[in-house]
DNA sequence: GTCTATAGCATGATAGAC
DNA sequence: GTCTATCATGCTATAGAC
């Protein structure tokens, strides 16, 4: 063959990352098969020897995507003193509301996900449940963890639909000063 | 003129109620323009007697979503003995979960909002700030308005990501309990 | 105001050359 | 595996008949 042994792998994986970051930023439905191509520098048309349609890329792309943005959420286990605290204000920085592209899926594909097929929501529901189950254990509080995947995702999604920078800066301060405090009563 | 005087009002309300609705199950750019001037048992052609582009309808439908929705949730001022508890439960049912098409519009059209014009955001954010204004008045804390807010809107688009229905009433459950509690102590 | 017809462009997907 | 070319369809928007 014309192409080394592990360049269609290597194809996969910089489609992969770069649809994740697209779709994120712009929206999944609303790009097209060609875009997502032409930003790793090739042609739509060789796009069908890697995906056999849109919709299996956007199955594989969540997949990477719970793989690791729910995976460093989650947190290491081997690492007891790592706190849920750290990883929440991280999560709702404003770095993180102004970089969608970089940021967590939920809060920009989470309504697409919502429209998208029971095989995907279903790997997106265990994906949910290990994170849950994680921070349940470090908060000793089954609602509290829900509560705070909630809490986060919401948050990005407030802050980012309101124009100013002060009035999102105010949403995920507000947030975080709130979590803060009610941690203090749900933690032990 | 062959229609009566108020007859293209009354087509331009049935035409924003109708598109409101679409837009929030299916998506609005991923709705064309066809699809929702058939939905009220017109054709394409007439939409352009309403609207000046599909941009213009999109403005227009947040703007009627707010008056709605966010009014709602905001309270009635001269109704003292109205909980802010009683509006969140209404919010966090899993009626609201499986009814997108009736519901708010943050958890389904907030990515797209995002993406969308300062204006429109603009006109988001003041209907947020003024929510935030009347939760805050209730509860006697800044904060906890915004965090209420991201509260509600998050574990709607976390519940409906999911596949199982148990899952779904799951995370609305733990919701409206952790609030319950939280509120306890924030509430005067 | 609504219709049909159409321009003009973008889309998802396929076929065949290299 | 990637290219170009293309099909078939979808889209936003406009033009002109009624």
């Amino acid at each position: 063959m014309r192409y080394s042994a592990t360049h269609k792998q290597e194809t996969r994986e910089k489609l992969l990352d770069s649809s994740r970051a697209i779709a994120k930023k712009e929206g999944f439905d609303s790009t097209g098969v060609d875009t997502f191509m032409t930003s790793i520098g090739l042609t739509g048309g060789a796009f069908y020897s890697h995906f056999g349609s849109k919709g299996e890329l956007f199955a594989a792309m969540i997949e990477r995507e719970l793989d690791l943005s729910t995976e460093m959420l989650a947190g290491d286990e081997n690492a007891p003193q790592d706190h849920v605290a750290k990883r929440l204000r991280s999560y709702l920085s404003t770095y993180h509301a102004s970089h969608p592209e970089e940021g967590c899926v939920l809060p920009t594909l989470g309504p697409e996900i919502a429209r998208s097929s029971p095989q995907v929501k279903a790997r997106v529901e265990r994906s949910l449940k290990r994170l849950q189950g994680a921070w349940s254990e470090r908060l000793g509080n089954d609602d509290a963890a829900w509560a705070l995947i909630a809490q986060c995702v919401g948050a990005l999604v407030v802050a980012r639909v309101v124009e100013s920078e002060r009035t999102r800066q105010e949403i995920l301060a507000s947030s975080r000063r709130f979590l803060e405090k009610t941690q203090q009563d749900v933690q032990k």
